[in-house]
DNA sequence: ATATTTTGTTAGCATTCACTCTCACTCTCT
DNA sequence: AGAGAGTGAGAGTGAATGCTAACAAAATAT
């Protein structure tokens, strides 16, 4: 019978790809003929794995996610008497924004008007935040939920400022480094509310 | 002789339109059509007022900021016991994002790759940020600048995933209230670093 | 081998959009 | 009154872009 379809194995290794496409160009200056090129392959290719551009979007977020979180648990993985929380926190300070991820949030939410890329992009917070909260509870067990939840969006704003800042070139690589360590230490080891 | 020019009454007048259309729909959805349909005429007239849409977008971007800082000053203006910075956190805890401004940014960056609207960002932002750090410094007079510019980034920060959560509607209006409540009061009071 | 399906490549279509041309009309100042 | 410039309105254009059609080539099963 005919050849076996390849097409699983073929979007997971052009996703990275397309994933820098979006994240560098945001959602319209990233046309179909820019990824296939990116992709070194044509656009025909790319519409024969996924029906749509804005399916490609979708599809590139919920990638970027699990990337981001697969290198966080391979770091939490490893052995150190510093809690989750503060290993978090040092990585942060030193490679926040490499996958792009804010940069598909800014697409996301200005580029398109549509309710399934904004439900992927919900999704993709909400777990990115539960997956802080948590780190945080383990950080201070005596700590109540709800104000980890304040201060888990508190440092989720603080990543976003920080990839505007580089990008605008007003926070230097230093700077933001103390603003993690110090201000991000701060929210650790208090009690708001 | 002829009839006076009145382009820059009119360029003032249609600002604000073009402000709320810019910001309602990004930069590549704000077509050029649907920017003179909101100011109610045609887009003969835009182009005769600004050379480009870039150029709107640019004027755009300064006139959102002094609107929004003129509304700042005024709320400052007035008599309360209450530090500046304290007054101006209640304030944004209500009304963050009523300008759009972080809307803006959002396009800006991601929709165009163009030094001028860089540029017109960047210095935005700068004063946007001089601003909240001259209040962090009226607010308390021991403490030093540096880590008062770190608190500044960390509350503009706030700003933007308070803005992102509305969107998404990750974050109802009462739990961003009080974010800006106890987050930033912590970040008031306290001497970071 | 050959049937059957996937993969590669090219060309093209329909639409959208920033921007312009044109021409009639109106206002203000001498 | 009338010259000179601003204003209103509409159609139109060339380029970009998402997406598709059509067909050749290659690979895997029987």
């Amino acid at each position: 019978m005919p050849r076996p379809d390849r097409s699983p194995e073929r979007r997971a290794k052009l996703l990275p790809l397309l994933a820098r496409a979006f994240a560098e160009l945001g959602y319209r200056r990233a046309t179909t003929a820019a990824l296939a090129t990116r992709c070194k392959t044509q656009e025909a290719i790319l519409y024969r794995l996924w029906p749509d551009k804005k399916t490609m979007f979708v599809a590139v977020i919920a990638h970027v996610y699990e990337a981001s979180t697969a290198v966080w648990e391979q770091l939490l993985a490893g052995k150190d008497k510093r809690s989750a929380a503060e290993r978090l926190l040092e990585y942060e300070a030193s490679h926040h924004g490499e996958f792009g991820l804010y940069r598909l949030v800014f697409a996301g939410l200005s580029e398109l008007d549509d309710p399934e890329v904004r439900h992927a992009l919900s999704h993709m917070y909400t777990r990115y935040h539960e997956f802080i909260v948590r780190r945080l509870l383990e950080h201070r067990s005596d700590q109540a939920k709800a104000p980890a939840e304040l201060i888990a969006w508190a440092l989720i704003g603080m990543g976003t400022v920080s990839s505007i800042g580089r990008e605008l070139g007003l926070l230097t690589p230093a700077k933001r480094r103390r603003m993690w360590q110090t201000i991000g230490h701060r929210l650790l080891s208090q009690h708001p509310g």
